[in-house]
DNA sequence: GCCGTTTTCGGCCCGACTGTTTTCAGTCG
């Protein structure tokens, strides 16, 4: 450890004793050391064997034994007992101007957020300027704020990078002498984290002349690793991305390569290799011989394999399967008929029940389930069982207004720590169907977490498991669960698994999610939606679901109203 | 937590600005 980590850890330290609502002074000494260490000249344990960071004023007994203890174990007790105690995302949230230890806190105690993730959401939804002393300029201030520290972070959530990837596109695709420019990489396999934005452009001109006008594009800079038939930049908002250029000849070939993953060409090559093929940046060859691929069907059909859709390209076994032509048809979204975990403005939604269920009809789905927060939610306004039958007054009135969509009514049940839901079994009874979610408790052990969700399992009127990792992508780890004991339980007793589609969570993981489905399993594609744009996370959920190489018939969301309604109902006999 | 003593406990920078609120808390530099 040298002095720069050093110092990183007297800061981090500073910050969680400021959260902590520590004495500023005691802060302010942390702070104080972390600049004192980084201005001692060479090697750090000599420094501190020689005693001289003994004596460097802003060191004292306290300070030295952890810069002791970290040149010693890497480690520091001090540290690791903090963070035990205080959520790592308030310290990310520290680092967004105009918020101080004051609001940070406030937000945390008012809202229960966490997370970046989670303080973006109410940043948009209006929770946050709603908080005393706070207002829409500050909001917009934080918004900012996260948008500034995600270009600093390597990984983007899939929306973000969609985002920026099609940008990116459609520059190249406005380009002189640019046939065409597709968006390639990880965001085309749908990853629900993407490092690297990759474009393959199909070019009329020479691959120097087009990247010239590349580096001239507004937004872009840092171009660099200029090879022959691909270069390397960075884009506005600081994601690398990879440009591609090749021929209309070559265009299967080059898209299959750079859509990867390493794993799933590592799988193509070896079974080209076996028969007879090569594949460089030019193209696919046989011998000396070039295989025209103007297209990936093109490509995957010269090597005798089905077409491979781009969701299922991550070496998990599925060349060999294209060879046998077994690989299954995956979900669309076009077969969906209900959109499920919605919530309305009864608990912590932004829109009233009529208008979120008229959006989804516009949609196009046939039925809508309804699940707001229950009461142990508090700090999402979570209904009560009088709430609820004030809600069901009202779903009622919509379906028999015949709005052309049908209204379930359910709601996200809290699991509590003993693994039951925090409203009676008469009042969940009378409900549609009932998801069931931890929103609280998270650092419970494994053996004890695994023990909550089986007794969750249990429950007669749990139809769907909400969110069953409790991850949060960039933000917060799953809690540790034993999968597999709770993927039978939910096999053997019919409760369904979800796969939430908000691009925060994306949880159930694909890979998750296919051993799920393997063990018979059903899967539950949820939006979570707090609003109407809500709705639309349905695409990444789609997204999850092809990844996990889910068929029509292992989704939920494919099944009429009634087909739905009979399975929550069989549960409770 | 560190410093510096009237040497073992008291002091540690604070004014401008912002966004909110309506008299000022919180953050920044």
């Amino acid at each position: 450890m040298d002095q720069r980590a050093v110092a990183q850890v007297f800061e981090r330290i500073a910050a969680l004793l400021e959260l902590k609502g520590e004495n500023p002074f005691r802060v302010r000494a942390f702070r104080t050391a972390a600049g004192a260490i980084q201005a001692i000249p060479g090697s750090l344990s000599e420094a501190v064997a020689s005693g001289q960071v003994a004596d460097t004023r802003g060191i004292g007994p306290a300070t030295l034994q952890i810069v002791q203890d970290l040149l010693g174990t890497g480690r520091s007790s001090v540290l690791e007992e903090l963070q035990e105690r205080i959520p790592a995302g308030l310290v990310d949230m520290l680092q967004i101007s105009g918020l101080g230890v004051a609001k940070v806190r406030q937000i945390h105690e008012a809202l229960g957020i966490d997370s970046l993730p989670e303080l973006e959401t109410a940043a948009r939804d209006g929770r946050l300027a709603r908080l005393p002393r706070f207002g829409a300029k500050t909001a917009d201030n934080v918004l900012r704020g996260i948008a500034f520290l995600r270009q600093a972070s390597a990984f983007r959530l899939a929306p973000h990078a969609a985002e920026e990837s099609e940008s990116l596109r459609a520059a190249l695709a406005a380009l002189p002498g640019v046939g065409d420019a597709i968006t390639a990489g990880d965001s085309r396999r749908r990853a629900e984290l993407v490092r690297e934005l990759t474009i393959v452009v199909v070019a009329e001109v020479r691959p120097e002349e087009l990247f010239a006008r590349v580096g001239a594009l507004p937004g872009v800079h840092e171009l660099a690793a200029e090879d022959k038939g691909q270069v390397t930049l960075r884009v506005g908002g600081g994601s690398p991305a990879r440009v591609i250029v090749t021929t209309p000849q070559a265009l299967g070939t080059a898209l299959v390569q750079a859509t990867g993953s390493e794993a799933h060409l590592a799988e193509v090559v070896a079974h080209a290799s076996a028969g007879g093929f090569r594949l460089d940046g030019a193209g696919l060859w046989r011998d000396s011989r070039f295989i025209p691929t103007r297209n990936e069907a093109e490509f995957y059909t010269a090597l005798g394999l089905q077409l491979i859709p781009p969701e299922l390209r991550e070496g998990l076994g599925e060349v060999e399967v294209a060879a046998g032509n077994r690989l299954p048809q995956l979900v669309e979204r076009s077969r969906l008929r209900g959109v499920l975990h919605c919530h309305t403005n009864f608990s912590d939604g932004t829109n009233p029940l009529g208008e979120l269920a008229e959006a989804a009809r516009a949609a196009g789905y046939e039925w809508i389930g309804i699940t707001d927060h229950s009461q142990t939610a508090a700090y999402a306004g979570g209904l009560n069982a009088d709430d609820l039958q004030r809600q069901a007054d009202e779903v009622a009135a919509v379906n028999a207004a015949n709005s052309g969509i049908r209204i379930l009514h359910g709601i996200e049940a809290d699991i509590l720590m003993d693994g039951s839901l925090d409203l009676g079994d008469a009042v969940l009874g009378r409900l549609d169907f009932v998801i069931g979610s931890i929103h609280s408790r998270f650092g419970m052990d494994r053996e004890a977490m695994t023990a909550r969700l089986l007794a969750a399992l249990d429950h007669p009127s749990l139809s769907i498991m909400g969110h069953p990792t409790g991850r949060l992508l960039l933000a917060r780890e799953p809690y540790p669960i034993d999968m597999d004991q709770v993927f039978r339980k939910a096999a053997a007793n019919g409760v369904a698994m979800e796969i939430n589609a908000d691009p925060h969570r994306l949880d159930l993981d694909w890979r998750l999610a296919r051993v799920a489905a393997e063990l018979g399993v059903s899967i539950s594609i949820g939006v979570d939606a707090h609003s109407l744009d809500g709705l639309e996370y349905i695409d990444f959920g789609m997204g999850i679901a092809r990844k996990a190489w889910l068929t029509d018939a292992q989704v939920l969301n494919t099944l009429t109203a009634d087909q739905f309604l009979a399975r929550a109902a069989a549960r409770r006999r």
